[in-house]
DNA sequence: CGGTTAATTGAGACCACTCAACGGCTGTGG
DNA sequence: CCACAGCCGTTGAGTGGTCTCAATTAACCG
């Protein structure tokens, strides 16, 4: 089962045949470098985007040279479903680190979401998700402290990656560095820092070689005031153990 | 035309059937009280609710009582298209003002869907506006100094008053508290008000009765970094003069 | 080993917050 | 008509959070 469907199923039970198609598509994905535009601003793009391994995000830049971004993007995600409705870009994608990427004509996609209702809804779902995770950004990043907001984002980035089955009970690895941190809190390098120091000295997490480590994950996700519930999961029968 | 009809229009030409069609949808519809929760968090919902007249918002509540705004809703504006996919809320809807709102059972939308390709893509594309909006909230609040954050929201709720027919050319009613404008902004309300004061002073804006203008809207704009151009709107012939 | 990127540190300034109090307006009931 | 309550806007004082700039150390790559 490809990592797509893992997420996918997440939202959708999809039959042993639906998975099967879905798996179709992500074959013949093909390597991308470390910080490349998939999709830069001002394009119109006609292809939909499945990461189907690494890091990859949504930002915008300002007049001012300011970065921020606006979306994160793990192994399983699917950019865009409804891309080609809108026309031009407001906003880039690009690859964090090096990426397995597999680029799906929309058509396609939309031929496929007419022929399987249930990868209809599937993709569907995921949009959805995508919408409320910008929401609890928006929520996080207003109306929480820097150290909360920190560990709110390792608190999903943490259940996302479970949902694909890329991390580890009390971890994962970490490949973004303290600027994308910054950028995607709202906040700067340096406070990023420091801020990192202070949970790392009251063990809200651990950081060692690239791993990143909740060495009491209950109370992380107390003082995160991380609750799952908008990322819509209903864990399935037949997904990762 | 129906306001709904109004904002479509920006994304999708729409014969004049396919109008009708929308504006038979919003007949219809009942007043709300101000301050009234359309949808609670932890519901199911069956509806889409079109706000026909007045504003809402989209609002999440934190455990430590603080609320913010992730979404602000305008004349014509339709919530929640794909609703029913989702299961429960994690969020909350609810009116600012009194609001004329039409609650449309999900599935009459979908039949709409199938039934009018037009209307599907329309609906479709007000929802990826959303989304933007939602990245531009999150890019502006993350980025942006306080005075050019509150600029920005409000050149934004101009274009889109606008776009429905709701704005002169160089103001509009604001209806919202300086508390709502801080929990859209993730600031303090109290920081609001000063900040406000500011604007005011140096004339970005001025503020009577319930009126906010724009002395001089090219100024506003710049100052806020506005580009509206994460608003996809088409300017479309046979749209308000 | 040199070059580059990332992480860390220090100092100082300013931004934005909290708490608390006060003023103004509006709608309601006596 | 007036008194009152309640909401909203405004103000002051003091504190702490966060930023910028710049320099330093550490980690990584070829």
């Amino acid at each position: 089962m490809s990592t797509a469907t893992a997420k996918l199923l997440h939202g959708e039970p999809l039959s042993l045949d639906d998975r099967a198609e879905v798996d179709s598509l992500v074959v013949g994905a093909r390597t991308v470098g470390a910080r490349v535009d998939l999709i830069s601003k001002g394009d119109d793009p006609q292809h939909v985007h499945v990461i189907v391994e690494g890091f990859a995000c949504r930002y915008k830049l300002l007049p001012g040279g300011q970065r921020a971004i606006v979306g994160l993007f793990v192994p399983g995600d699917v950019c865009d479903v409804h891309v080609g409705l809108l026309g031009v870009m407001d906003h880039a994608i690009g690859t964090i680190t090096e990426c397995l990427v597999k680029r799906i004509p929309h058509q396609e996609i939309e031929a496929l979401m007419v022929k399987r209702p249930p990868i209809r809804r599937a993709l569907s779902w995921s949009t959805l998700v995508d919408e409320g995770i910008l929401r609890q950004w928006l929520t996080v990043n207003g109306r929480l402290r820097s150290d909360e907001r920190i560990a709110h984002l390792f608190c999903e980035i943490h259940a996302r990656l479970t949902a694909v089955d890329r991390a580890g009970r009390d971890g994962f690895q970490l490949p973004l560095t303290q600027e994308d941190l910054a950028d995607m809190l709202g906040m700067s390098a340096v406070h990023v820092n420091r801020v990192l120091q202070v949970l790392r000295s009251r063990e809200i997490v651990t950081q060692q070689d690239r791993w990143l480590r909740f060495p009491d994950r209950e109370r992380t996700v107390a003082f995160a005031q991380f609750d799952p519930d908008y990322l819509h999961m209903k864990p399935r029968a037949g997904g990762a153990a």
